[in-house]
RNA sequence: CGCGGGAUAGAGCAGCUCGGUAGCUCGUCGGGCUCAUAACCCGAAGGUCGUCGGUUCAAAUCCGGCUCCCGCAA
């Protein structure tokens, strides 16, 4: 098939390749404009469009969908199916209508659970056992179109967003293929989604940073592996704002706060407790919890966050 | 010129205000104790104090330039 491809960020690469190394003809890629980014607020080119530069596909980054260029870039190549993963952008119902197969999106959850900006973060917050990939046929909705593949995974108990982006992204590479070769076939029927089960995700942002020890164990040790590649769980040592990268559950309990081990470091919650593992003190690298505690004042009773 | 923290032994920190012998915890190595140990005791190795220059009898410390790392904000 002939396809138009549109993502942004790294999610969306493996399946980009996946495409473009199959039988399919990847004709374009849509992605976001190059963004300034980190410290120095260098302009930074999206994932997406360094991987298509790199397979010598061409690359369009319209600010807007509102005035009818991007409609007229894709009529020009008169795509079979157009493939969107996490672009970012909403695309008007002229759009979704212009190819054949009309758009399919790959979404990184069990529609209909966790439509929207964070389902895989989501998913690890919550302490789901299980997820998946859906390809989906996309309507003017958000995430509301028919179902036209699924595939599952089991979350690891101490897998980070992080680790399970990679997992699923790579997963969505293959889930594409299969679902275009049965598109093809006619062998797929889309399924509606059940909107009684719908639940949607909202941008993760800063202010689900801080950790309330008073919560259970699990519910904190989510948190740091749900926030972990970004934005980094916080806890407050000493006074001083430190992020917390990884931890492990552990089954002693004590007062929600306090140190009940330094060696390791273990933490109190409302329930059981944490092992925090690797830590960052503001204006410092991330380290181990037992290089942290070399050089900083920390006992046994004493309370943190 | 967005705001701020930082660079000292393999790791993490103190020392700088007020210049004068390089210090702490951990790790490493050696020895001891112990049924045993990641525990405890004794000992040792390991640093041109990020870099360049200035002031000084003397600079980790005071002054100026530079490089790199990180947090916030975006």
């Amino acid at each position: 098939m002939k396809i138009i491809y549109m993502g942004t960020p790294d999610f969306a690469v493996p399946a980009l390749k996946a495409l473009a190394n199959s039988e399919h003809e990847v004709c374009a890629v849509f992605t976001q404009p190059d963004k300034p980014r980190g410290r120095k607020m260098i302009m930074t080119p999206p994932d997406v469009k360094v991987c298509a530069e790199e397979l010598n596909i061409p690359v369009y980054q319209p600010e807007t969908f509102k005035d009818g260029k991007p409609l007229e870039i894709i009529n020009e190549y008169n795509p079979d199916v157009i493939v969107v993963a996490a672009y970012g952008k909403i695309l008007p119902k002229s759009v979704l209508d212009s190819a054949k197969y009309g758009c399919i999106n790959l979404h990184g959850s069990l529609l209909p659970k966790y439509r929207g900006a964070s389902p895989i973060q989501q998913s690890v917050l919550n302490g789901d056992k299980e997820t998946g990939v859906t390809a989906m046929q996309m309507d003017v909705g958000l995430d509301t179109g028919d179902i036209l593949k699924v595939v599952k995974t089991e979350i690891g108990v101490n897998e980070t967003s992080g680790e399970l982006f990679d997992r699923l992204s790579l997963m969505g590479g293959e889930l594409i293929l299969d679902t275009l070769s049965a598109l093809e076939k006619g062998e797929i029927t889309p399924i509606k989604q059940d909107e009684s089960l719908a639940t949607h995700t909202s941008k993760i942002d800063k202010s689900l940073c801080p950790i309330d020890f008073t919560k259970s164990a699990f519910e904190v040790h989510n948190k740091i592996r749900g926030l972990n590649p970004w934005p980094i769980a916080t806890t407050e040592i000493n006074g001083k704002k430190v992020k917390v990268h990884s931890s492990l559950l552990c089954e002693k309990s004590g007062k929600a706060g306090t140190v009940i081990s330094t060696k390791p470091l273990i933490i109190a919650c409302g329930e059981k407790s944490v092992e925090l593992c690797e830590i960052q003190p503001e204006g410092k690298k991330k380290m181990t919890a037992e290089a942290f505690l070399a050089g900083h004042k920390l006992s046994v009773g004493d309370t943190i966050g």
